[in-house]
DNA sequence: GACGGTATGATTGTATACAATTATACGTGG
DNA sequence: CCACGTATAATTGTATACAATCATACCGTC
């Protein structure tokens, strides 16, 4: 179920193996490894100038993030992610959320409330700009906050897990413009129903923000998960 | 998110990295290690004759199974499960149970519903006879079914996950005999739900039934996570 | 020419040596 | 007596050497 001390993501920039499963994470959810492909120690190892050890211990990190797939005796390979996996993380993702979206109608704390109103303001201003980097961040940045609200590690755990996955599905060009404003209105909406306590209506709305982020990618036909239209933007 | 390959965990029976895992798996659910305690991994590399490669490796997964917390340049530590942990994981696997239901009733194959309405059958005569390890070996084995016959890799990883974290609670003594047998009239209702093909009501049914058992838990007392009385059956 | 076995190379698995970091204990100065 | 700094021991982090395993290619036999 991986690892549930979400500080050590910042103590691990300090040590190679942090180093090393933080440029292949990257480089994995930017598509330059591709689906299936092997990666090797050693290669990795020269290329970034460390030893075998810090590499393995980061394939071990990666095969807990689900980037990879570790075979003994064989090697480290790209995980696959079919378009049913996509579509099954989305559903599970909705009822989470929803949950999410529940408990923190009850335990949100005025900052994070605050935060929220902030982000979603700041998105109305980037979408009429059309700055896409920015209002994916904001986007992603939204549903942190979410997580944080909900005060259950556990349910903040599988949610952020289940997110980064999803993010090698809408990697680059993270949104149109459309759903982009439609994505914000959407947070808006739940945030009011957090603010008004409506725990019920919270629920259902964040419920259904995770299906219409998948509705619209599956319309706009993103289904191929490594080419450079994958995108969708929650 | 963790490891993908269910494969995996027979693969590892053969290197020593997994029979690491697997001794230090069993030893932290079955109480040997406390929480919080630390691991050493010379102590440890000693007490099982390997090196201390292989335990380190071994801990980055039992970290990827939410086991232990590795600080760094500090060490290993058992992980702490709170009270709180354990209501979140029952209202989060309250819903991905209901949820795996509802896909169970399209997808599952009639092998699988076989084995279902054996178990049940089973369940009943050694409940009939208090026979409490064959009971909980059979709601455990229920339970993987119906993750099974969900046909999700995603969903079924999660449930999985959250399933043997919850383990550790209700360790040895695995039932009372009344609850084991409402657990398991429990499971006929859903197992007929699915049979004829209502999805909802099996959603229903599933999603009740881990409430259930965590009510059960909680009016027995058993909150004492790490006591000989931790218990509760599903 | 096809099949099978063996040898060779490449790659991962493990052990160990060394470096870096952290915790502890002790001593010194205030 | 307390606070602080330093030295030392313990522990983890990393590099490297060696062992085991797997893939490939070559060669011989049928």
């Amino acid at each position: 179920m991986a690892n549930y001390d979400l500080k050590n993501e910042v103590n691990d920039k300090y040590s190679l193996r942090g180093r090393v499963f933080q440029k292949l994470r990257e480089d994995i959810l930017s598509g330059k490894y591709r689906e299936h492909e092997e990666l090797k120690e050693v290669a990795i190892g020269e290329e970034l100038g460390v030893s075998r050890t810090p590499v393995r211990e980061a394939f071990r990190q990666l095969e807990l993030e689900g980037l990879i797939q570790i075979v003994p005796n064989r090697g480290a390979y790209v995980t696959g992610i079919t378009a049913k996996d996509v579509k099954d993380i989305y559903m599970i993702r909705s009822l989470l959320e929803g949950l999410c979206a529940r408990l923190a109608t009850e335990k949100i704390t005025k900052e994070q409330l605050e935060e929220m109103e902030e982000n979603i303001y700041l998105a109305d201003f980037h979408a009429s700009k059309g700055h896409m980097d920015q209002m994916a961040e904001l986007d992603n940045r939204f549903h942190d906050i979410l997580y944080e609200a909900c005060d259950s590690k556990m349910l903040e755990h599988t949610l952020r897990d289940y997110h980064q996955y999803v993010l090698r599905v809408r990697q680059k060009t993270l949104s149109t413009n459309t759903r982009g404003r439609a994505s914000n209105d959407e947070h808006r909406q739940i945030m009011e129903a957090i603010k008004e306590k409506d725990a019920d209506r919270a629920e259902q709305l964040a419920n259904g923000h995770i299906l219409n982020a998948y509705e619209n990618m599956v319309k706009n036909g993103l289904y191929e998960v490594y080419g450079e239209e994958a995108a969708g933007s929650e």
